[in-house]
RNA sequence: GGCCCGUUCGUCUAGGGGUUAGGACGCCAGGUUUUCAUCCUGGUAGCAGGGGUUCAAAUCCCCUACGGGCUGCCA
């Protein structure tokens, strides 16, 4: 059997979206599980739509990922170039041997002719006129003028598109890796656009003729192409290449988290939550999306959540990381309707691996998220924050929400736990349980301990009563760690003082 | 509208003629904890509907409903 070779192919109009990810994850895994090739090209075929920086945000994704292609833009390969625009002169060459052949013709029907045609058959009662054997000689086509006088019109410089003739009559049948037969009526088939009148192939040309060059031997992409795999069949059949045509593998589309469609790059924003894996930053801040990066998930999460939506390894067992997801990965495993995106599980996923993260580890990736807020602290500290704070955290930037106290005397206080609580005689004891830690020689956690529970035992106390309170004058919150760890980190000094402050905001706060 | 694809707990899914329909997230309850979280235990909830085929259907077939995709000189 021939090396397996897949191919991402995206086209640089925007940020990937978080479902090219996934289609990125399966092609990589199935590649690796074969000891194949993962390949990414670039499908920049449509200027008008081409956005500068796509390309780069695309590459970083996949990079941030791990989902390193062997061939593509910057790695070379012996199949390149592998930017479309820069393989033009390719495409041309098979438009022209289609159309020769018979398989293709020349239409000059210009964008606004066609639209006009489509709004007066709509008008007539057709639901969506197409451009296909039943129409085509109405049209301007080289079927209806004749090859020579279609020559004769190009020669001229009059703007020509090649279509392609779908044949009447026919079935239209291949084996879908994830769907099994799929057929379809060629008389439903349109005869699509393969060659632009600005010289450049559609998808569909481009696929093909790239995918054949490149020695693909399986296309692993979107539902969404499942409708023009036909059209790619009848062009592997004239080309003469159906020996080498690629398997194709359709994938089920990821659905929004609630109502109708598909998961759209509005839907982020929506629901607040990441559909892209890195920030995008436009001129149109409409257009800025936030990523799985800065939101605060870790890349292996985000691959372990992603390759779970739309397969799975046939087992109960759901922790996978790049290379085990490699051992596991298969094409038969791969569901066959859509998914829709639910955050709750990939929060968790990421929960997962920070638990997993030595508090060394978790240390240096709650940093940036500190540092971008401008607090200090002591390297030996943060350590120890971070052994605290890890089972608290989903998300990488909570260290902030949940853990500010460590780092800053700027913190709101829970009022309502002040006012239920800061009264006598529990604020006399509280009072007095600063004195006793303002006499601790040694502010350590054993010892700052022992004053503390001891007072409440000694006093018969409830520390029900007591420990909200020097909760919330230390740290603000009722919430958190373990209050003697944090009170050992924070220091003697900075204790006392959050004691004063907070008594005296406790007082106004129960006025 | 037409064509293609799909439909198992709220969500992601296992199961593919005989199962108490399994797991995970979420949610709820209990336990542990100074609180929160982690952790542990338990619970909640599902085969879209209708016809067939069969001794037996979540599983095979048909119809309907619903959902998704496509229907561009976009990919």
């Amino acid at each position: 059997m021939n090396k397996i070779r897949v191919r991402f192919a995206p086209s640089p109009t925007g940020p990937l979206h978080i479902g090219g990810v996934r289609t990125a994850l399966y092609n990589y895994l199935f590649a690796k599980k074969n000891n194949g090739t993962f390949i990414l090209r670039i499908e920049d075929t449509d200027q008008t739509r081409y956005v500068p920086g796509a390309e780069e945000y695309i590459k970083k994704s996949l990079a941030w990922l791990g989902l390193n292609p062997e061939e593509g833009p910057d790695q070379g390969g012996e199949y390149g170039p592998y930017r479309q625009s820069e393989r033009k002169e390719l495409y041309g060459q098979y438009a022209k041997k289609l159309v020769d052949m018979g398989y293709a013709y020349y239409a000059f029907d210009t964008p606004d002719e066609l639209d006009k045609w489509r709004k007066k058959m709509t008008a007539a009662g057709v639901h969506s006129p197409k451009y296909d054997h039943s129409t085509r000689m109405s049209m301007n086509n080289s079927l209806v003028l004749g090859k020579e006088k279609a020559l004769q019109m190009i020669k001229e410089g009059v703007p020509f598109v090649v279509r392609l003739k779908v044949p009447e009559n026919e079935t239209i049948v291949f084996d879908d890796i994830v769907r099994g037969n799929v057929s379809f009526n060629s008389n439903e088939l349109d005869d699509k656009v393969i060659l632009k009148a600005d010289g450049l192939p559609t998808y569909h040309l481009a696929n093909i003729v790239d995918d054949y060059f490149m020695k693909i031997t399986h296309v692993i992409r979107g539902e969404e192409w499942l409708s023009s795999t036909a059209h790619h069949v009848l062009l592997y059949r004239y080309l003469c290449w159906e020996d080498s045509m690629p398997r194709f593998a359709h994938l089920p589309l990821l659905l929004k988290p609630v109502g109708k469609g598909k998961l759209s790059k509005r839907d982020g924003a929506k629901f607040g939550f990441p559909v892209f894996p890195l920030s995008w930053e436009s001129d149109n801040p409409e257009d800025n999306f936030i990523g799985f990066k800065e939101f605060g998930f870790l890349p292996e999460a985000t691959i372990n959540f992603l390759a779970l939506l739309g397969w799975n390894p046939g087992n109960d067992e759901e922790m996978f990381e790049l290379e085990e997801l490699i051992k596991s990965f298969s094409l038969d495993k791969i569901v066959k309707s859509g998914a829709r995106f639910n955050i709750d599980k990939a929060k968790w996923f990421n929960q997962q691996y920070l638990l997993k993260k030595s508090d060394e580890e978790f240390a240096e990736l709650i940093k940036p998220w500190i540092e971008k807020e401008g607090f200090n602290f002591v390297e030996e500290d943060l350590v120890k924050i971070a052994g605290l704070m890890k089972p608290r955290i989903e998300l990488l930037p909570e260290i902030i929400e949940k853990g500010k106290f460590f780092f800053t005397d700027d913190f709101d206080y829970d009022e309502k736990i002040v006012r239920k609580k800061w009264k006598s005689p529990n604020k006399d004891h509280v009072i007095e349980l600063k004195g006793k830690l303002a006499n601790l020689e040694n502010f350590i956690k054993k010892e700052i301990e022992n004053i503390i529970k001891g007072y409440i035992e000694d006093n018969n106390l409830s520390f029900g009563n007591i420990f909200p309170l020097l909760r919330v004058a230390v740290t603000g919150t009722t919430k958190g760690p373990d209050l003697f760890d944090t009170m050992e980190i924070l220091g003697k000094n900075k204790v006392l003082l959050r004691f004063d402050a907070a008594f005296d905001r406790f007082e106004s706060i129960v006025k």
